[in-house]
RNA sequence: GGGAGUGUAGCUCAGUAGGUAGAGCAACGCACUUUUAAUGCGUAGGUCCUGGGUUCGAAUCCCAGCACUCUCACCA
């Protein structure tokens, strides 16, 4: 923890400094800074033995190498570094604020072009091109090995960014994900939608809600938990293809595959099916491989993943069957691996007791993206039941590196059975928060299109395109308990 | 909630069979016009997470607390 008398020490080093520089007739705290070139776009442009070019960038000194009357810096903005050399004999004028720099001063430097014997290529300020732009009045991390303390990296994500830049290329790759996600639907001709974070039944999936109060209705809301109940509105209301990318709100434990605000994109296609949709999330995620330049073969941790297609396809009976042992239709044997996994079956309903025994026998083995389809009907109040079997639903969850990626149905759009399943909450489960949302089954009753809905989590997807193994590197502001003033 | 671990300089980390601490980087000073984590010489910098206990003596051992990490449990 820091110590505030030490801090402020070097606070005032550098609060003194500030002073100096201000008493040069300079702003320490900059302004509008015109024509800025970035990093990249210099390096890109740079042509060899060919006098006259010019460049003017500006970033923060992430180095500084002081070598008397001559300075090296680098310099990094948001597309890289550049190396800005200053020397007293070209800028006699400016040599005072030159000497004045700290580690972690933004400025920005215009000059010729140019590259030392060692061949790295600099831009050597000129007389007045050096612009002081803000003045960094606290330590940078250390140099080489940047900001290591994982607490410090999540409270002072800004500090992070420039001292890890792999950080910042990981919250890059996030963006791009996100945008070739948008792109990608928007192509295929999905209306991109809004619909209400706060709901007065959380509804969509069963999970905690976080609860709000709305003052002048004298209202209690939920942050929701789900955007589906209101995007199948959609689909009533003849949107027939509908996304949605946005935050979700559940009231649960954090771990390294939790946050309790995380953003899914949600897609509802009319006239599709879980097939239809199975299509779209291994093609969609291959754009996003493809987008972030990345290779199909991904580490994970200690593993590898291969995300060429066409991914795995099986059943969920399947799949019991060959990592349990057991026979779905065979209770008796499941339960007796049930109590082998140490899992508590007693007045658990036979479906709860078989997806305990599934989740623990099954999901940490599927590596490589496997689609899991046909769920037991019971398990999805939302989905279609298969009419070849209506034991079972149609539905597909997406694994990858035993993490649940995707979810999709072929969606419900029988009122009734729909107002069956509300009713009949299942049993062996917590009492849930969801109400009964009578407006939806109204909705279905006008008549929903028979669609396919998808959901991605795309903090998960980030975490598994980028190799961040826990969802926080992939959150800029993953919630912490806050610093208790003695701890600060 | 259970278990394990970590907490030492601004940062990254060492350390001692119980005898109140060290390196590198950063900072400050000096030297240096081609450095690449610049270099060399010098200086300064610490409530060793907090509070108790044991002890002549605790950063070190014990207890409690706080924070973080991992892990198990919980979790459509």
């Amino acid at each position: 923890m820091s110590n505030p008398v030490d801090t402020s020490k070097f606070e005032q080093q550098r609060q003194e400094k500030l002073t100096q520089i201000a008493a040069l007739g300079t702003d320490p705290y900059g302004s509008r800074f015109e024509d800025v070139e970035s990093a990249s776009s210099v390096r890109a442009r740079y042509q060899e033995n060919t006098e006259g070019q010019r460049a003017r960038c500006a970033g923060r000194i992430v180095l500084l190498r002081d070598i008397g009357k001559l300075i090296f810096i680098t310099l990094r903005d948001r597309t890289g570094a550049i190396q800005v050399g200053l020397s007293k004999s070209m800028m006699p004028n400016q040599w005072p604020l030159a000497k004045l720099l700290d580690l972690g001063d933004l400025i920005g430097a215009t000059g010729q072009l140019g590259k030392t014997k060692t061949g790295e290529l600099t831009i050597w300020v000129e007389e007045s091109g050096l612009t002081f732009l803000s003045k960094c009045l606290f330590q940078p991390p250390e140099k080489f090995h940047g900001l290591a303390d994982v607490d410090q990296r999540y409270r002072q994500r800004y500090v992070d960014l420039w001292a890890n830049p792999e950080v910042m290329e990981r919250f890059k790759a996030r963006s791009e994900i996100v945008s070739t996600v948008r792109r990608f639907l928007t192509a295929r001709g999905f209306l991109e939608v809004e619909t209400p974070m706060m709901q007065t039944i959380a509804g969509g999936a069963a999970a905690r809600p976080f609860i709000t109060h709305h003052n002048a209705l004298d209202l209690e809301l939920y942050l929701r938990i789900a955007p589906e109940l209101f995007l199948k509105r959609l689909l009533v209301g003849g949107m027939e293809r509908v996304f949605e990318i946005n935050r979700n709100f559940r009231n649960e434990g954090l771990d390294r595959q939790h946050n309790p605000e995380f953003t899914m994109v949600e897609v509802y296609q009319a006239y599709g099916n879980y097939h239809v949709m199975m299509d779209l999330t291994e093609e969609l995620v291959c754009a996003c491989i493809e987008a972030i330049g990345s290779d199909t073969k991904i580490q994970f941790g200690e593993r590898q993943i291969e995300f060429k297609g066409p991914w795995r396809r099986a059943k969920y009976v399947e799949l019991l069957k060959e990592f349990s042992g057991c026979d779905v239709d065979d209770i008796q044997a499941i339960r007796a691996k049930a109590r082998e996994l140490n899992i508590q079956d007693a007045g658990m309903d036979d479906a709860v007791v078989t997806n305990e025994v599934f989740e623990t026998t099954v999901e940490h083995n599927l590596i490589d993206p496997t689609f899991v389809i046909d769920y037991p009907a019971i398990l999805c109040p939302l989905a279609r039941p298969s009419k070849a079997d209506p034991r079972y639903a149609e539905r597909f969850e997406l694994f990858v590196s035993g993490m649940e990626l995707a979810n999709a149905y072929t969606e419900l759009n029988d009122p009734a059975i729909q107002y069956e399943n509300f009713r009949h909450q299942l049993r062996g489960q917590d009492e849930s928060l969801t109400k009964m949302d009578i407006d939806y089954v109204d909705a279905l009753k006008y008549g929903m299109p028979p669609a396919g809905g998808l959901g991605i989590g795309i903090d998960r997807l980030v975490m598994l395109l980028t190799g961040a193994t826990t969802i926080r590197d992939v959150i800029l502001f993953p919630l912490l308990k806050p610093l208790s003033a003695e701890n600060k």
